[in-house]
DNA sequence: AATCAAATAGACTGGTCGGTCTATATTTTA
DNA sequence: TAAAATATAGACCGACCAGTCTATTTGATT
């Protein structure tokens, strides 16, 4: 039942490498020597290389709602949640080099694919619409209605991260953070 | 004095490739059978694919500044320059499929480059400083000061292109630009 | 101990990559 | 009109690409 080592190893080194260099700069030789594995275990597992990139894409996301989620938890209200989003994604940032969103980067590198472009949209729609959850539990201040209100700490916080990894450094961010910060 | 026209072709059907499909898909050989130009012609005038991705930058920015201008330009007060910002660049990704900001797709597809990394942080400063120009001489509510404003359209409009690259539509640069809007 | 799935090494395919080179033709300039 | 610069076509280079295949070895299950 458990899921074979190998299986991790190769999804492991490929979404490193996707994240961290690009998709199609990634060769598969490269994912091979660095996963230390047979070509044909990465076969067995991968038919191709598209393959690879949907079970990033699909793993990607899972463990970041899991790992964002898990963040929230402990937070005792709906604001808080809120300035932790920003928190989450700034500590995520810097531990990662500011290479900027996930799903954003491989939007930029693949312009036709639908079943990423699918994959892109549906994790967007779901950050979204726990933003806009919080922000219908939170208390704040009114002066701006709830869908404004969300549709603007997203775009906040899209912004500062897009930017972030343009400038590599999480100062627009952090700005973006203390605006919103103000606006609860 | 004139500019060779060959030379021309080369950029444009280079900087449309790089574009619409991205620099690394985009092949030397595309562009040759694109252009229809010979091969000694492209590395005579771009002595390397590398030159032609910096030409295409910098061509792209001294253009987009000097299109963002005489777009500004008619406009009476800072307020409607302000707000056609956002117009600009909707405009633009609408006429263009939504791809996104230039700058930001490269920076997806370039992870060390220090001379694209330098070309991008320049583009964005030059954009940002323009903001901050416009923010200090328009007459606004003062609901925030002059940089936080400033910030706050900055990142709503590069969080709404961003987003727009992602969904492929302009909802979200639509929302930023309302969002100004009550802003100012 | 026998079996069978999973992993291994590595040769191999057809194709493309960025880039070089030779040789000829066209255009510009002197 | 001669010389010089620019453009042309296309062969060629070593390297790498994604993907296939054969043959062998490992390791767990029976």
């Amino acid at each position: 039942m458990k899921e074979s080592a190998v299986k991790d190893r190769i999804l492991n080194t490929a979404s490193r490498l996707f994240y961290d260099q690009g998709y199609h700069v990634t060769g598969i030789n490269q994912i091979i020597d660095e996963a230390d594995i047979a070509r044909a275990s990465l076969y067995n597992h991968y038919p191709s290389k598209t393959d690879l990139l949907l079970a990033y894409l699909d793993r990607t996301n899972e463990a970041w709602f899991r790992d964002l989620e898990r963040y929230l938890h402990p937070l005792p209200t709906a604001r808080e949640k809120l300035l932790a989003l920003f928190d989450f994604r700034i500590h995520r940032q810097r531990s990662s080099g500011y290479r900027g969103c996930h799903f954003s980067k491989i939007t930029a590198e693949t312009s036709d694919d639908e079943q990423v472009f699918q994959r892109v949209k549906a994790h967007k729609e779901r950050f979204r619409a726990l933003i806009c959850q919080l922000v219908k539990d939170a208390w704040h201040r009114h002066v701006l209605d709830d869908d404004t209100l969300a549709t603007t700490i997203f775009l906040l916080l899209e912004g500062g991260i897009a930017l972030g990894a343009m400038y590599r450094n999480s100062q627009d961010a952090d700005r973006a953070r203390k605006i919103v910060e103000n606006l609860l």
